[in-house]
DNA sequence: CGAGGCCTTGACCCAGCTCAAATAAGGTGG
DNA sequence: CCACCTTATTTGAGCTGGGTCAAGGCCTCG
């Protein structure tokens, strides 16, 4: 691909995402320049706690885990991104490195920039300041949530949450979803054993009209779904957070 | 206290929180001019999720919890904040409010700031930014840091982990420490029960030399905690995250 | 067709929860 | 300084959600 084609496309794909959204064309074009646009298999490791920390990551499509590992070996995940979130920091020292890993789990097209291209445009650019810090706010509130769910929910309401996130935008209170990556992968996203997850989930089918085959889930009565899931929230379900 | 007096005082007070630290004074200036210095008797609850979200809080001492609350009742509390820690948004719509509460669980002394002050100071001023930017990383860090002990550590390695946090000045391996906050609390900002706080503390004297009388703790041999605690973590002692 | 990865199921265990009661610790008025 | 009340904290007893270990089942791919 020939270097402007490769600038058009980077400004294609940075102006899809909601961060980048309001942003001038010419800074686009400034971040298109240094932006490294590019697809990722299932399996790719896009950093561990051990690599130096000078990109930072834009997830266009697909699924990445970001996990935690401990001395002892135990992994918990921490999330599991998908289009429009961000990995990495854009302000902190040079060599630093993150205390977390990224990993594709689902082939992902992935957009990285230099962190230090970011760290100028927030000097120079107040308008993009106030949308980063935003992202920020949005991304600890998520954990908020988190630590809220895995503190108060069941193991059956866990799975109901994570359901209804793709019901977002249906009608008729009723809905067929495509669970996104593997169970075992939604197990430990959400704090719980794989085998765990499959009995919470024959537990939730009894409880809430929904039928499981493989990897679709058809849900008959969405509200069933959140008056079972959402008592045990703090927010009721298009909760959006 | 005429104005000017006050001026002066919210000036030094801002001027010794980290996030402040390296304004130049005209800027502090400007935000002492807003700012409003005030003390805080335990029990006094600073904003519920009802509340409108107008001013950003600054805590300079004491102790302030936040806290979710479900529909059912039940209460998680996402972290207790002492000196230097912030709450609110800076940017996001005007009316809105926050999903979580935060009340004073210690004397406390806090700073309020009107949001829209910050949010034209990031506009305008770049080091600002970068600032802030590194601050909420930073507490989302400690978000993720929480996610993962909460998954993977024992109710006594979790408190081995809260313990060690006041011991990062100690010396020669051992340390004195004095409980910040009701056990009730502790043992809900661990994420699990006061009997279950209880019962794992008494388990964490006898698996490592630490001492109990009342709330103040004597550890013994620091390291002896070190090994017990930070094996199921992914990071080791002096911590800090 | 066989090997390996994912998912489910069974059997058993245990950390942490619940409910209830006993004790300690702090604060108040007399 | 004491009796009394209120709020923490500990302890006991019993339960259970979720973890662990092991065995199949099922599906995909070479």
């Amino acid at each position: 691909m020939l270097a402007h084609q490769k600038k058009e496309s980077a400004i294609f794909y940075l102006s899809q995402l909601p961060l980048f959204a309001s942003l001038k064309p010419t800074v686009l074009e400034h971040f298109a320049k240094y932006a490294d646009v590019f697809f990722a298999d299932k399996g790719t490791v896009l950093f561990t706690p051990d690599t130096p920390h000078e990109k930072f990551y834009l997830v266009f499509s697909g699924w990445v885990k970001v996990y935690r590992e401990t001395m002892a070996g135990d992994e918990a995940i921490i999330d599991v991104l998908n289009k429009g979130c961000t990995l990495g920091d854009i302000v902190g020292g040079g060599a630093r490195t993150l205390s977390y890993g990224a990993e594709v789990i689902e082939a992902a097209e992935l957009i990285s920039l230099p962190r230090f291209i970011l760290a100028e445009e927030v000097i120079r650019n107040g308008a993009f300041s106030l949308a980063l810090l935003q992202h920020l706010s949005s991304e600890r509130d998520l954990r908020d949530h988190e630590i809220e769910h895995r503190t108060v929910q069941t193991a059956p309401q866990r799975i109901g949450c994570f359901l209804l996130k793709f019901c977002l935008h249906a009608k008729d209170n009723r809905a067929v979803i495509h669970l996104p990556f593997d169970k075992t992968v939604i197990a430990r996203r959400l704090g719980m054993q794989p085998e765990t997850f499959s009995r919470a989930l024959a537990r939730l089918r009894e409880e809430t009209a929904i039928r499981v085959i493989g990897l679709s889930v058809e849900i008959e009565d969405i509200q069933k779904l959140v008056d079972y899931t959402c008592s045990a929230c703090s927010s009721l379900f298009p909760c959006q957070e």
